[in-house]
DNA sequence: GGACACATGTAATCGGTTACATGATTAC
DNA sequence: GTAATCATGTAACCGATTACATGTGTCC
């Protein structure tokens, strides 16, 4: 999923300067499944509208500094259209605690530990946003993916803390075994 | 996760030459939350190499070519533990399906239907891999990453069979508002 | 002799992040 | 006067992918 499809996608909910667009892709209904950084919003926002695919406008706000809004344009929308019409791509998933808990007997009991809470923690709060985020929002679209990921991240939350002390057990067995080999 | 740690991590369970670390990343036990290219992995294998931290020997086979096949020093499972020690960073997720389910109503009922479809199959087919990895390997770390996969992934392809038909029902709907207008 | 799986490697390219640079405005 | 939030933008860099290049051995 490229920055440029990403970009439209928010615009073509609401309008939104960059600085907006990072806030919804990294803290708002984006952001559960996307994040992308200024040095690349900023630069495609450009391209976008060089393309005709969205237009900006400056805004001076009260007490704050001006801003430069962008709108879709119906080209942009059409074009987002036709991205969305080619099946979408797997899910991208990258997962360094399972990695950590996949070599939880390398490891002493304490590093688990704080690994799974940390995760623990992370879920929770996670959930929370995406609770957030349905009582914001009565768009039916965006319900039902907040639905899904409530539902999903329920379950995962569920099997963290009922497995959390079965993980953390097998924590240093492969250093017992090498201590026991000597 | 670099490519450094990925490899090691792999090493760690077993020797294996360039060729088995990509099947590994792509079809085996760590396909599930990473993926690593030929272009990477052969580079990152000789400086690791240059590093200490594994050593290969040509491997000749019957009815195959000649293999380098790897395997992890003690210098590099000090650096693969020391690295698990800091605290793993969040999971990377991107998912242009739900991107796409976002914007359900900006598509036509055929395109939504195709991409949870694919979505119900892809599900299907992890949850296949997954439950295979569990039966080959009774490492009891492994056990409980493939439990947990099998859980999360069991909880998201209930949900996708349950609401398939009212994300569908939600397609077209702002085309048809659009045209309303008109 | 061609298709296919196995096997290794490099170079060009790319998409994106990090760090940097700048500045308005408010609140303390 | 300085910290914090809002706001925009660029340049250097990096990690990784893609495409390319090459070769072995098997099966039909």
């Amino acid at each position: 999923m490229n920055t440029q499809t990403l970009i439209l996608a928010i615009l073509n909910f609401q309008d939104a300067s960059g600085y907006e667009i990072k806030k919804q892709s990294s803290e708002g209904v984006f952001s559960y499944f996307v994040d992308i950084s200024y040095g690349s919003i900023y630069p495609t926002l450009s391209k976008l509208e060089a393309d005709g695919l969205v237009f900006g406008r400056s805004e001076s706000q009260s007490g704050k500094p001006d801003k430069k809004v962008f709108s879709i344009t119906t080209k942009g929308r059409q074009e987002f259209i036709a991205t969305l019409a080619s099946p979408p791509a797997i899910d991208k998933f990258k997962s360094e605690f399972l990695l950590v808990a996949m070599s939880a007997d390398l490891t002493s009991p304490e590093v688990i530990t704080k690994a799974i809470d940390k995760r623990i923690i992370e879920m929770e709060e996670l959930i929370k946003v995406i609770t957030g985020l349905r009582v914001e929002c009565d768009h039916p679209a965006t319900q039902w993916i907040t639905s899904y990921g409530l539902h999903v991240k329920g379950a995962d939350l569920a099997f963290l803390r009922s497995n959390r002390d079965s993980l953390i057990a097998m924590a240093g067995k492969a250093i017992k075994l090498d201590e026991a080999a000597e």
